[in-house]
DNA sequence: CTTGTTCTGTAGTGATCGCTACAGTACGCT
DNA sequence: AGCGTACTGTAGCGATCACTACAGAACAAG
């Protein structure tokens, strides 16, 4: 019923038997249960006892810290956006001694490096954003809040970026178009590792958005015309 | 256990009460049920009962025409991928008058137009393909089968379309980042119908795939020299 | 030591899961 | 009419589902 809101700074362990795990860690032992098996087998497959056996703690446990199946999963996405926020902020552009177009593909190559590195977000995200149950889960809205963000993010370099090239629309369509050319790319490195090198696929697709800006820039001149 | 093979003419019509359809029919209303559920729930989410009920048939009548569900969600790929290429065999490429990059655009325009006409087949596949359970499911292996395929096609009239240009490690990175876009983009239509123009969107990865096939080809030239 | 809080262990609840046994019905064939 | 095949309807199997009641263990503070 109730969460616990107080973190501790977890007491002495008991060397014998069972680890018996307090507060914080159990919450956090729960959580990695729960975001493997659920990036593994999806919000239905992914069930309370399936993340009691593997996380060691009882089903009363996980109902002690979350209050229900849907705020657990939903609290898996959170914490695993956090992780992704944070390799994505550890990132500072480089300033000097770079073309825009260098600039432009650092900045793509680093978006794929983050998701290499905390792939458990958008893997659980795309298979939630792809449900579309009569009454939708939690953890579903949440992705798409949080997408939703990312993609204003980006839309706002982007409009910096291409400041007098491109009009509103264009950028807009531009980022549609980066946003889902790095979903489709995680999908493809999920579904066959050894065929997809994602350094050198972003890479290409920096190469491919800056011609599209290039096409884009020039139907605009021509209808201006 | 045995499943029907004989097709039926579907006999006359009770008027009465509840309907009653025979063999072909009633296999094609399971998997018409079964369709739109997997499709919003996933593998794990599509429950017989809930095909039963929506189907208007009782769970053995399933069981008479499918050996389990996993058979019965494989069908359901099996079907919307026909289906699918159905769809796209239907569309001759235009071959007087156009220059190459208008056939180029031209056939990426009509990939978008049968995955919005028969969007069952990727939706429920691109769920299939991000689960990754111990034992995976039957469907899954075969929409990664016909996935496999697909690839190899485009592949193949990629070589075509940029002999002389590209080598063959270029045409297959392209041809996954047109694959991946592709995806994406579809992804990002069923998230918000509203707030993507498809034929615009493949349109626009149409021309950013040009402009990665001149960075590539200019890469190798450089390297070459 | 006592008391209060936090978390765990045991043991369930009723509902739903995939699946099946089996009798009953509809219909074609002869 | 009789017979066989092709389904459908009812009923229910054991397993697993999300979730809970509740007592007890661990520890902190007094």
């Amino acid at each position: 019923m109730a969460a616990a809101k107080t973190a501790r700074k977890s007491g002495p362990r008991r060397a014998e038997r069972k680890i018996r795990a307090h507060g914080e860690e159990s919450r956090e032992r729960i959580l990695d249960a729960a975001t493997q098996i659920a990036g593994e087998r999806g919000y239905d497959g992914t069930s309370v006892a399936l993340v009691s056996e593997r996380s060691g703690l009882p089903a009363s446990s996980i109902y002690w810290h979350f209050e229900s199946k849907d705020q657990l999963i939903a609290a898996v996405i959170e914490r695993s956006f956090h992780r992704w926020l944070e390799r994505m902020h550890a990132w500072v552009p480089p300033r000097e001694g770079e073309s825009q177009e260098e600039l432009f593909e650092a900045a793509i190559r680093r978006t794929a490096a983050a998701l290499t590195e905390a792939p458990d977000f958008l893997r659980l995200g795309l298979m939630l954003a792809l449900e579309r149950r009569p009454q939708e889960a939690t953890a579903r809205r949440m992705f798409l809040q949080v997408r939703e963000r990312a993609y204003k993010g980006m839309v706002a370099s982007y409009e910096a970026f291409f400041a007098g090239a491109l009009d509103a629309a264009d950028v807009r369509a531009l980022a549609t178009l980066t946003m889902a050319a790095a979903d489709g790319l995680f999908i493809a490195q999920e579904v066959d590792p050894a065929g997809v090198d994602l350094d050198d696929a972003f890479q290409l697709l920096a190469e491919a958005l800056l011609g599209a800006a290039k096409a884009l820039s020039a139907r605009r001149d021509r209808s201006r015309r």
